[in-house]
DNA sequence: GTCTATAGGGGGATAGAC
DNA sequence: GTCTATCCCCCTATAGAC
């Protein structure tokens, strides 16, 4: 493990402390006594704060909308003549960032997905950017596919629904918390299991009845 | 609005900026140059920043639970031969969190909103104890009520998708980021609106058919 | 209760030796 | 590429005058 470069171990160190603090409350020095590094290499290595946060996320977002439009491109490809059904998309969108968490190369654990969560949450000026360089495409590509898989919905409750699963996504990618309300009946390491979860709770508020007035 | 007391000043403007910025990134300067206070009124009326950060929270979050129990008290009270509908669990849980943005007494819009989903992505211990005291005991008594409106699930299924309706509330109190898909064609100050969108998103999911494994 | 002043520490960033 | 040393800033908290 210490094998690694210089600029992974300071990677992978930053990667730990922002899920677990935040990124204002770490600071470079507790991101280089962690990596067992000099504390001048994070400059020499990345230039700023700012930018090694950039890259702490584009490493990991970067291969995971990959796959995210390889299932996509998949599912379109065996519907050319309807469009596939809502489900097959909440899948292909929920499933690569789930189990990123749980592939055992990277040993991430739910570290990676608290940054995620915490990303979603950041309303800096930057992190918006951020998001939007990292995020813009896919979440565009996934937009299309819905909204032709979902024809008769009016455009409010649509997005408004789009907005609400992205909410369980996003919510849902930290499994701490449930342990504090499940007594831990609840298998967080199932990471298909969860997938499974996830995709049958959120099909069916995708394609419910039009919201009338009350 | 300067006819307010400093106490209250302090809070207004630490709910802003926590809101904007997050806790580590909000200075106490930037708290008491925001209220036009001294930088020593803060510690003088909180004793240090740990506590204030409570307060913020406490403010809003004790008058919302109370509405919550005081609303499931009433549907409880309903229907006591048999338990109550999900649906209507769900929005005494959902509505009184999206009405106190809008409450004209609070003018806060989205601020007080973003503050409530911050806290709940927050990993740091002094935020978990703070949120399970003045949480628990709401969320004990909701899980008991869907619980018994939800008998035949079998229990991890349960937990989970209590836990992705909570992913729901908590990532869609800020509203900011559905503007930047929807292209303004959502409503967001039609707060009651919201609340029936969310409710007709969320009960589906918690009522579908048990999750078989595939 | 509110102020000024300051203690005492930690922050991001960089210069320059090796 | 990696180190030490340091600049200069902002931070929380408190002491003590008013």
């Amino acid at each position: 493990m210490d094998l690694a470069d210089t600029k992974t171990k300071i990677l992978d160190s930053a990667e730990k402390l922002f899920a677990a603090k935040g990124f204002a409350a770490t600071s470079l020095r507790n991101i280089t006594s962690e990596a067992n590094v000099n504390l001048a290499a994070i400059n020499y290595h990345f230039d700023s704060k700012d930018k090694l946060i950039y890259e702490v996320f584009a490493r990991r977002m970067i291969p995971i909308n990959k796959e995210r439009i390889r299932l996509l491109d998949e599912i379109e490809a065996k519907n050319v003549d309807q469009p596939p059904h809502p489900k097959e998309i909440v899948r292909a969108l929920v499933a690569p960032l789930l189990r990123a968490a749980n592939n055992p190369d990277l040993y991430l654990g739910d570290i990676l997905l608290r940054l995620f969560a915490r990303l979603h949450i950041e309303s800096e000026e930057k992190m918006r950017e951020m998001f939007k360089g990292l995020m813009g495409a896919v979440i565009q590509r996934f937009i299309q596919a819905f909204r032709k898989s979902l024809p008769d919905l009016e455009e409010a409750d649509f997005f408004w629904r789009v907005y609400f699963m992205i909410g369980v996504m996003a919510h849902s990618v930290d499994t701490q918390k449930l342990n504090l309300i499940s007594h831990g009946c609840c298998d967080t390491s199932d990471v298909e299991g969860i997938i499974d979860r996830m995709v049958n709770f959120i099909t069916p508020g995708l394609t419910a009845p039009a919201t009338k007035k009350e």
